[in-house]
DNA sequence: GCCTTATGTTCAC
DNA sequence: TGAACCTAAGGCT
């Protein structure tokens, strides 16, 4: 279920609880025994998180890495834990917490090499400190494809999934359709620098409300509603609902295999 | 219970 | 462009 954010606050989460003591990895399920096998017992260095990439760092060589996909799921549990319920991937155990990985596309273990290879395959990252929008912005604007598809691009800007594509296009006004070579440089600055917002905004709530103050309810008077995925969003999963903003029903779509949802009227460009 | 859907990516054709 | 992969939840009967 995650988009970068998630990523960021389980990186953040797991630095806090594993990070600096040796911890105990082993894969219930044997999908993952002998990348575990390699790193149990060692000290975890620390987690970090690139886009929507989580590294487990216990030396150059020794990373794991995790792509939840789109199932993957950590569940956290104190110690002592109960037997692992279901197929767990990997298990982490710490001296106060243990966690269980299900589901993830990639859980594997990479060598300082492939850490950089991976690296080099990803855009900038609205919620790295050392994120160049420049590097985004060079592909981009060299592309005829549309913004809504090279938004997903994680070459062109990593941790964005479908829901901050679909609500970042909404807020700054720009059509889905609209060609990558013909947004121009002011306008990706704002794009960049609002997706900045929102994804720190995701990363210290849990949620992804992506609302402004002046269009909340208690401004408008219309009925207070929340999404399933948590939080306030002006068109993800609102198709023919009428606009937050305008009342115009929310358009969808379908682009490379993803559900696209916009304003006709308030995304005219 | 069964069917659909889902915040994702890769690979084959 | 479509299938495959990994799992769970919600809507339906």
């Amino acid at each position: 279920m995650p988009e970068g954010h998630v990523l960021h606050r389980l990186a953040r989460l797991h630095q806090q609880r594993y990070a600096g003591s040796a911890v105990r990895v082993h894969s219930p399920q044997g999908r993952f025994a002998s990348g575990a096998s390699s790193v149990d017992g060692l000290v975890l260095d620390r987690a970090e998180a690139y886009g929507k990439h989580l590294l487990h760092v216990y030396a150059p060589d020794r990373v794991v890495h995790v792509h939840l996909g789109l199932y993957g799921k950590f569940t956290e549990l104190p110690v002592p834990l109960e037997e692992p319920r279901g197929k767990v991937r990997m298990r982490v155990v710490g001296s106060t917490h243990g966690t269980d990985l299900r589901g993830p596309a990639t859980c594997e273990l990479l060598t300082e090499d492939e850490v950089a290879a991976l690296l080099s395959r990803l855009g900038p990252d609205p919620l790295r400190e050392d994120a160049d929008p420049e590097r985004g912005w060079e592909r981009l604007a060299r592309s005829r494809s549309t913004i809504a598809a090279l938004l997903m691009d994680q070459k062109i800007v990593s941790g964005v999934g479908n829901i901050y594509r679909a609500e970042v296009l909404f807020r700054q006004g720009i059509p889905p359709e609209l060609p990558g070579r013909e947004l121009d440089h002011d306008r990706w600055k704002l794009l960049w620098r609002d997706l900045v917002e929102l994804m720190a905004d995701g990363v210290r709530s849990g949620r992804m409300d992506t609302v402004r103050p002046e269009d909340m309810p208690e401004v408008t008077g219309r009925e207070p509603r929340q999404d399933r995925h948590g939080g306030e969003v002006y068109v993800y999963r609102r198709a023919g609902q009428p606009c937050l903003h305008c009342s115009t029903p929310v358009a969808t779509s379908e682009l490379v295999g993803r559900k696209l949802y916009w304003c006709p009227t308030c995304q005219r460009g």
